[in-house]
DNA sequence: AGGTAACTTACCCATTGGTAAATTACCCTA
DNA sequence: TAGGGTAATTTACCAATGGGTAAGTTACCT
């Protein structure tokens, strides 16, 4: 939606493009864009799309008009619209997962606590593509789906890893209620869903003046509880 | 979805409910529920749908069937789709502003610090129909829209209030940077929704339950950030 | 018996996922 | 240099879904 190249410009720019692009070593009688190149596009164009309105209120010819393109190439390409979306979701997925992974078994001893690792992580991982983090966490997709499932794999994969963390943080705290780690699992989840939207409506913020900015938060959030609260 | 009692049942009922549930004062030529129940039931079940689904992926169809009637019934009562959002929207919206408004005039002296009191509020408010809060953060909203304006509203108010306490603690804190309290503003607005969010998948648990539990997270929380935490 | 509120059946139409069958443009060889 | 082969891409279509409406039907009350 935002920069949609108008269709005679992608047009145009199409054969001069496949000459100096990426060579896929391709030599076929062809035409138009080679299939490597194209399918990225529309997994990026894909992504954003699933990203910033959810898989239900994406149409596939959205995303075939960002690439400048029609539905049934997408279709051929990667089949139906749930493919695409799973086409979309498995990079996505190992990329976040394997970022906070390497941030948590890093050595928890110098400067930077866990989670404000994590956080710078989660950032960088997703730097050039922000919106990926909700393709991620899509609410819409349907119940009971290959997509949902796939989807919430990869959730439950990254709440493992905070679970973790979580149940430190509270056997710390002198609660061993499992309950209370769950919750605190959601909150995590939530509150890194709500600082990437955050970032998402400030382009100009690199993932390193976020980490800052989080750090910031933390401390300024470390006096909302005074010394201790376990009313009851 | 959970509980959709079969449409014969509902039906049968129908008759006999009429003659003892509430007495709208009702003295006319009708047949079936009263025309304000009726409403009552519909908005009820709208609510519930729009909630747990967004306003896009909640079908009008869907609504009906639960309350036992079908679409045009709605339609003539509440207008459009989006009208009948919109009858949902306005007294959630209100209950929650409400809410939260008086936990945050309360004398800020005593035990529970104020975030924890607005909590506590909003878990109050929400009892007995929790899926609301998400008829505010509908992400679904057709942007532009009657709706997502109105819906937008409420949640600016309510946020509003939260720029008080935000912009406090940050000062307190040694920030004045305002991106460092609009940011702030997300992550407390994300954390309610990820809290509510677990609530409504853990119906057992008493409004007041959860917020010693958000106590209990807070103070567990603290540990995060050891003494200060501002690099760069 | 007729008036009226409550409610439904049957329909229209726009959107959207998906497919089949062309058509275009390129490379390669004879 | 004409034409065969093939990848890339489109046009034209189908079927299902879902918002919305018009007109009729049911059941109650007076």
């Amino acid at each position: 939606m935002t920069t949609l190249p108008s269709k005679a410009d992608t047009r145009a720019g199409t054969r001069a493009d496949s000459r100096t692009d990426t060579r896929t070593g391709t030599r076929a009688g062809t035409k138009g864009v080679p299939r490597a190149d194209r399918e990225r596009q529309v997994l990026a164009a894909a992504t954003e799309e699933f990203g910033r309105h959810g898989f239900e209120a994406t149409t596939v010819a959205a995303v075939a008009a960002r690439v400048g393109v029609t539905k049934p190439l997408l279709h051929q390409y990667f089949g139906s619209k749930q493919d695409l979306y799973l086409a979309c979701l498995d990079p996505v997925g190992d990329r976040l997962l394997h970022a906070i992974r390497t941030a948590m078994a890093e050595p928890d001893t110098d400067a930077p606590p866990t989670p404000l690792r994590v956080l710078h992580a989660l950032f960088a991982a997703l730097d050039g593509q922000r919106e990926a983090w909700f393709v991620l966490y899509d609410p819409s997709l349907p119940p009971g789906s290959d997509a949902a499932h796939r989807a919430a794999h990869y959730r439950d994969a990254i709440d493992d890893l905070a679970a973790d963390g979580a149940a430190g943080l509270l056997r710390a705290a002198g609660s061993d209620d499992p309950l209370d780690a769950d919750a605190l699992r959601y909150a995590w989840r939530g509150l890194c869903t709500a600082l990437v939207r955050w970032w998402i409506n400030h382009p100009d913020q690199s993932p390193d003046a976020m980490a800052r900015r989080c750090a910031r938060l933390f401390s300024a959030a470390r006096s909302v509880v005074p010394a201790d609260g376990e009313p009851a």
